[in-house]
RNA sequence: GCCCGCGUGGUGGAAUGGUAGACACAGGAGACUUAAAAUCUCCAGGCCGAAAGGCCGUGCCGGUUCGAGUCCGGCCGCGGGCACCA
C-alpha cells in the first residue's frame, strides 16, 4: 500500500479494535472510572452529520480518558418510542415496532464505521420490553412513594386524531397533522410531581459549575421563582360559598393603586357564575377559545366583562373595586385571580382605559415628571422609586426606596395585620406523563370498578405492547390509541381482586424515556431499574454531550429522575446530580440551493447537483443539469470557458444560495453521512466536524473543508511512511528543534482536548505537521515526532493514527497507548524574540538569551536603534519589562 | 417587555491585559509535468510607497492602564431563551 486507503484501514483498525475488546467497560476499582455519555439518538431513519460531530465529540473525550489512564464507560443506545413511528404506521400502513428497529438496524449501520468506543455491549432501544418493563417499575415505585399521582387536567385535544396535542402541535388553534380545530378538554392523567422538587433544582443550579451558564439560566428562568403576597379581597353579595377572592402579586407595594379584580374564566367563582348567568356563560366560552400556543395568545385581544360584582379592598372596606372576568387570566398560575394596578402595569393600564377604570400611583420615580394618566410607571424592582401610597400604615409617606424594600416592607405590614402573608411561587408545573398513543411505555395500572386506580403486580411487568390483535397485526390508520380498541389487551383481571377490569391505555411521554437512560447503563441488563453497586460506581455522567435543544426539558427531567430514583433506592444520594459536566455543541450547517419554478415557487436541490462555475475572478453556483445540457462535459475546454462566462455574465442563471442553514431534508441541504465514509473515510469526516469552528459553535460543512480535511490525513499518512522508508542519519540541531516543537504541540493539543478546544488542537496538529514535513531531522527524531503526532491525532482520527503507530513501529494499539507528556524543559525556549514597545506600539525585536537577568533585558533595549532615536539623548520615563513576552520603553 | 450571548481579513476562526489575524478555506504567483491530476514553494488586513518603511485597523463613542480584541460605562447591530406569570 503506497498511498492513503481509509477504506482499508478504517476496516482493518475496527476489526483489531473488536478482537481485542478495549471498549468494554468493567467495574475495575484500581483505575480511576470515566463515563462519557452523549445525547442518545432517536432513530428516525439515517444518521445525520449532526450525529456525527456529536458522537465524534464524545470519542474524542472517551478515547483521550483512556489513553490517560481511566476506566471508561462510553454506551449507545436509541430513544426509540415516540410518534414520527406511529405516525409512519399511519402513513404507510406498517407497524411502528417494525419500522424503529429497522431504522435502528441501519443506523447502527452506518455508526459502527465512524469507528466510534462504543461498548456495544450495553446497547439498548427504549422501547426493548427489558427497558420499559424497569420503567414501569419505577412507575410503581413512584406511585408508592406519592412521586407521581392522578388528576383532572386542560389539555389540547385533536378531535379527529382523537388524542391530546403538546402545545408544539397546534398550529395557529388547529391540530398540526389532522387540521382540526383543537378543543380543550379536561381529563384525568398522570403527573409527576416535580414541582414539590423547584426549590431543591433551582437552588442545585448553582453547584453546576462545569455546565453551560446559558442552560442554568434556562432552567432558572423555567424554574420560575417569585416572591410575592397572598391574601384575599373579601366580596360583596357573592354567590353561595363565595365570599372572598383570593390573589396573588408580586408587587404588593401598589396594593393601594388596585383599581379591579379580574379573574380567569376557569376561576370557581366565574364557573358559579356560568352556571347561573348566560350571559357570563356566553363570555366564558368565547375567552376561552384559541389555542394555548405563543402566537394565539399574542393576536388574542385583551377581553373583559364586568360581572357587577365588587370587592372590598382590605385596607379600607369602603373602597369598592369591580370584579372582571377577563381572558388573559391563567387559571394555573397563582391562584386565578389578580388585583389590577393600571399605574404600573401595562396590560392593566390598557385595561383601565377600555373600561374606563380608575389610574391610581402609588410611587413615582425620583427625580422625573410621570403622568400616569397616559402611560403606566413600570420600574425594575431593583430601581429607587419615592413612594405616595405604600401600605405601611403611617409611614407611608414621601419615602425613597427600591421595589424591592416597598415589597418586603409590603409584606411585613400585611402579615402584621392579617392581610394575608408572604409566598414563594414557581412557575414550574407538574409534569403531565399520560399520553393517548400506541408506541410508548404502557403505564402499569388497571383500572376496577370495585378498587379503583390498582398498580400492576412487579411479577407481572412488564405490562408489554400488544403487537397484533388476535393474530392481525394491529391497525393504524383509524384515529386514536389503538390500545383503547383492543379487547384482549385492554380487558384484564384486577390486581387486587380478580374481578374483570380495564388495563390503562395510556402510555407515558417519551421525555421519560430519556429521563433514566444514564443509569440503566450502569447496569443494562440487571434486573431490577438499576444495580446500585454498578450505579455507585459508574455514576455520575462525568461528561454529557448534546444539543442545546435539550436545555430545559430532557435535563430537567432527568433532574428530577435522578432525585426520585434516589428516593425509591435506585441511585445513591451522589447522583441526584446526574450529569456533573455539559456540553452543548453546535449544529452541522449547510448552504441551501435555490432555484424557482415558473409560477416564482423556490425549489431546492441537492448539494451533489449543484457546480460551482469560475470565470476569471467571478463565481456562480449552477444546476449541472444545465452545464450537461450545454456540453460542458465536452473535453475542449474553450467550449467550457464559453459556457463558465455565460453564467458568470448571466447570473439569473444560476442558483440562489443561502449560507449556513440547518441541515433539513425539506431543503435538500444534506450530506449523508454515509456517502461521506465512503468517498472519503470516517476520519476525515471526525477530522472536519472538529476543525475549524469552536465545537459550541455551528460549522458550516463545505465540499472543499472535507476535500482539504482529506488532503490533511493524507498528507499525515504518506510523511509517516516516508519517515518509515528512509533512514536518515541524526541532525542534533534539527532534531532538537523538532523535539521542541513536538513538546510544545503534546502541551497544547493536551490543553485542548481537555477544554473542548478541538479546533484550536487541531490547528496546531496541522502547524506540527507543517513543522514535521519541513524539518531536517533525523530518522530517530521524526519516527517519535511522528508516532507521537500519531497519538494527539488519535483521538480525532483513530485509524489513521493507529496505522500511522503501527508503521512506525509503535507497541501495541495507539488507541490504549498512555497519552504522551510534555516535558517542562522542553517547552521554554533558549533564546526568546522579545517585541520592544515604544509608548506601547511596537518598534522593533530583539533575540535574547530567555533567562536575562530583568535589569540586562532593560539595557539591551534602551540599547535597541528605535529607543534610543525615541530617546533622542534623554532618560526614559519608565521601562516595563514582561520577562519572556514584551519590552515597553514609555518616552 | 424581561434575561442571556455575540460583533476580529473575502470566509471559518486564533490570541493567560503583552508582536492582532495562528491554523484552515477560498484566491493569486511559481516549480514539477507534453498536459492534467497529485505534490511542493511563495504571496496575501487596508491605505501610501519602487523599496526601506510609515499611517490606520478587532461594530461605534468614551474610560482605566506603560500597554485593551480582551477590563469598565454608554450606544448600535445580530443571535438565542422566556413571557397575557399577576
Amino acid at each position: 500500500m503506497s498511498r492513503y486507503s481509509p477504506a482499508e484501514i478504517e476496516k482493518t483498525w475496527q476489526e483489531k479494535w473488536q478482537e481485542a475488546d478495549i471498549f468494554r467497560a468493567r467495574r475495575d476499582e484500581a483505575r480511576p472510572k470515566y463515563y462519557v455519555l452523549e445525547m442518545f439518538p432517536y432513530p428516525s431513519g439515517r444518521i445525520h452529520m449532526g450525529h456525527v460531530r456529536n458522537y465524534t465529540m464524545g470519542d474524542v473525550v472517551a478515547r483521550y480518558k483512556i489513553a490517560t489512564g481511566h476506566n471508561v464507560l462510553h454506551p449507545m443506545g436509541w430513544d426509540a418510542f415516540g410518534m414520527p413511528a406511529e405516525n409512519a404506521a399511519m402513513a404507510s400502513g406498517g407497524h411502528p415496532k417494525d419500522w424503529t428497529y429497522a431504522n435502528i438496524a441501519t443506523m447502527r449501520d452506518q455508526m459502527k464505521p465512524l469507528g466510534l468506543s462504543i461498548d456495544w455491549s450495553r446497547e439498548f432501544a427504549t422501547c426493548d420490553p427489558e427497558y420499559y418493563g424497569q420503567q414501569q417499575a419505577l412507575f410503581l415505585d413512584f406511585l408508592e412513594k406519592g412521586l407521581v399521582y392522578r388528576k383532572n387536567a386542560v389539555v389540547n385535544w385533536d378531535p379527529v386524531d382523537m388524542t391530546v396535542l403538546a402545545n408544539e402541535q397546534v398550529i395557529d388553534g388547529k391540530g398540526w397533522r389532522s387540521g382540526a380545530e383543537v378543543e380543550r378538554r379536561e381529563l384525568t392523567q398522570w403527573f409527576f410531581r416535580i414541582s414539590d422538587f423547584s426549590e431543591e433544582l433551582l437552588e442545585a443550579l448553582d453547584g453546576l459549575d462545569d455546565w453551560p451558564a446559558k442552560v442554568r439560566t434556562m432552567q432558572e428562568n423555567w424554574i420560575g421563582k417569585s416572591r410575592g403576597l397572598q391574601f384575599a379581597f373579601g366580596l360583596n353579595d357573592g354567590p353561595d360559598g363565595h365570599d372572598r377572592v383570593e390573589v396573588y402579586t408580586t408587587r404588593p407595594d401598589t396594593l393601594m393603586g388596585a383599581s379591579f379584580i379580574g379573574i380567569s374564566p376557569d376561576h370557581p367563582l366565574a364557573r358559579q357564575l356560568e352556571r347561573e348567568r348566560e350571559d357570563v356563560a356566553a363570555f366564558c366560552a368565547e375567552a376561552r377559545k384559541g389555542g394555548t400556543t405563543a402566537e394565539a395568545i399574542e393576536k388574542a385581544e385583551k377581553l373583559g366583562f364586568d360581572t357587577g360584582l365588587t370587592c372590598r379592598h382590605p385596607f379600607d372596606t369602603a373602597w369598592e373595586l369591580p370584579v372582571y372576568i377577563a381572558n388573559f387570566i391563567l387559571m394555573d398560575y397563582g391562584t386565578g385571580a389578580i388585583f389590577g394596578c393600571p399605574g404600573h402595569d401595562q396590560r392593566d393600564h390598557d385595561f383601565a382605559r377600555k373600561y374606563s377604570l380608575p389610574i391610581i400611583d402609588t410611587f413615582l420615580p425620583l427625580d422625573a415628571e410621570h403622568d400616569i394618566q397616559a402611560a403606566p410607571y413600570v420600574p425594575l424592582k431593583s430601581e429607587r422609586v419615592r413612594y405616595t401610597r405604600l401600605v405601611a400604615g403611617e409611614v407611608a409617606g414621601e419615602e425613597e426606596q427600591t421595589g424591592e424594600a416597598g415589597v418586603e416592607a409590603a409584606i411585613e405590614f400585611c402579615e402584621k395585620n392579617g392581610v394575608g402573608q408572604g409566598v414563594t411561587k414557581f412557575r414550574l408545573r407538574d409534569w403531565g406523563l399520560s399520553r393517548q398513543r400506541y408506541w410508548g411505555c404502557p403505564i402499569p395500572v388497571v383500572h376496577c370498578d370495585a378498587c379503583g386506580v390498582v398498580p400492576e403486580k412487579k411479577e407481572n411487568l412488564p405490562v408489554q405492547l400488544p403487537y397484533d390483535e388476535g393474530g392481525t397485526p394491529i391497525d393504524f390508520s383509524i384515529p386514536g390509541n389503538p390500545l383503547d380498541r383492543h379487547p384482549t389487551w385492554r380487558d384484564c383481571a384486577c390486581p387486587a381482586c380478580g374481578a374483570p377490569a380495564r388495563r390503562e391505555t395510556d402510555t407515558m411521554d417519551t421525555f421519560v424515556d430519556s429521563s433514566w437512560y444514564y443509569a440503566r447503563f450502569t447496569a443494562p441488563h440487571a434486573t431490577t431499574p438499576t444495580d446500585m453497586a454498578e450505579a455507585e460506581y459508574w455514576m455520575n455522567v462525568d461528561q454529557y454531550i448534546g444539543g442545546i435543544e435539550h436545555a430545559i426539558l430532557h435535563l430537567l427531567y432527568s433532574r428530577f429522575f435522578a432525585r426520585a430514583m434516589r428516593i425509591c433506592g435506585h441511585l445513591p444520594e451522589k447522583a441526584i446530580e446526574p450529569f456533573d459536566a455539559l456540553f452543548t455543541q453546535g449544529m452541522v450547517t449547510h448552504e441551501i440551493y435555490q432555484t424557482r419554478d415558473a409560477k416564482g415557487r423556490p425549489v431546492y436541490h441537492l448539494p451533489e447537483e449543484v457546480e460551482k462555475v469560475t470565470f476569471e475572478d467571478k463565481s456562480v453556483y449552477v444546476l449541472k443539469s444545465a452545464l450537461t445540457e450545454r456540453g460542458w462535459e465536452n473535453g475542449d475546454s474553450n467550449i467550457r470557458e464559453a459556457i463558465a462566462k455565460s453564467f458568470v455574465s448571466f447570473p439569473h442563471y444560476g442558483v440562489d444560495v443561502i449560507p449556513s442553514a440547518k441541515m433539513s431534508k425539506s431543503k435538500k441541504n444534506v450530506v449523508d453521512p454515509s456517502t461521506i465514509i465512503a468517498e472519503y473515510g470516517a476520519d476525515t469526516a471526525r477530522w472536519f466536524v472538529l476543525s475549524d469552528s469552536p465545537p459550541e459553535r455551528d460549522v458550516e460543512w463545505t465540499a472543499s473543508g472535507a476535500e482539504a480535511a482529506h488532503r490533511h490525513l493524507s498528507r499525515v499518512w504518506r510523511i509517516a511512511s516516508e519517515i518509515a522508508q528512509s533512514p536518515v542519519e541524526a541532525a542534533p540541531e534539527a532534531d532538537e528543534a523538532l523535539l521542541r516543537e513536538m513538546h510544545k504541540t503534546i502541551d497544547e493539543v493536551t490543553k485542548g482536548v481537555d477544554s473542548f478546544g478541538f479546533n484550536a488542537a487541531i490547528a496546531r496538529l496541522y502547524a506540527f505537521t507543517n513543522t514535521l514535513a519541513k524539518s531536517q531531522a533525523g530518522q530517530a527524531a521524526k519516527t517519535t515526532a511522528a508516532r507521537t503526532l500519531a497519538q494527539l491525532m488519535s483521538p480525532m482520527t483513530p485509524h489513521l493514527a493507529e496505522d500511522v503507530w503501527a508503521m512506525l513501529g509503535g507497541a501495541g494499539l495507539v488507541a490504549t497507548a498512555p497519552w504522551p507528556k510534555a516535558d517542562p524543559a522542553m517547552l521554554i525556549d533558549d533564546t526568546v524574540i522579545l517585541p520592544i514597545q515604544i509608548n506601547g506600539k511596537r518598534r522593533g525585536e530583539l533575540s535574547l538569551p530567555a533567562d536575562m537577568d530583568k535589569s540586562e533585558v532593560e539595557k539591551a533595549a534602551l540599547a535597541h536603534e528605535a529607543v534610543q532615536k525615541a530617546l533622542n539623548g534623554g532618560q526614559p520615563k519608565k521601562v516595563i519589562v514582561v520577562p519572556g513576552r514584551i519590552v515597553n520603553v514609555v518616552v
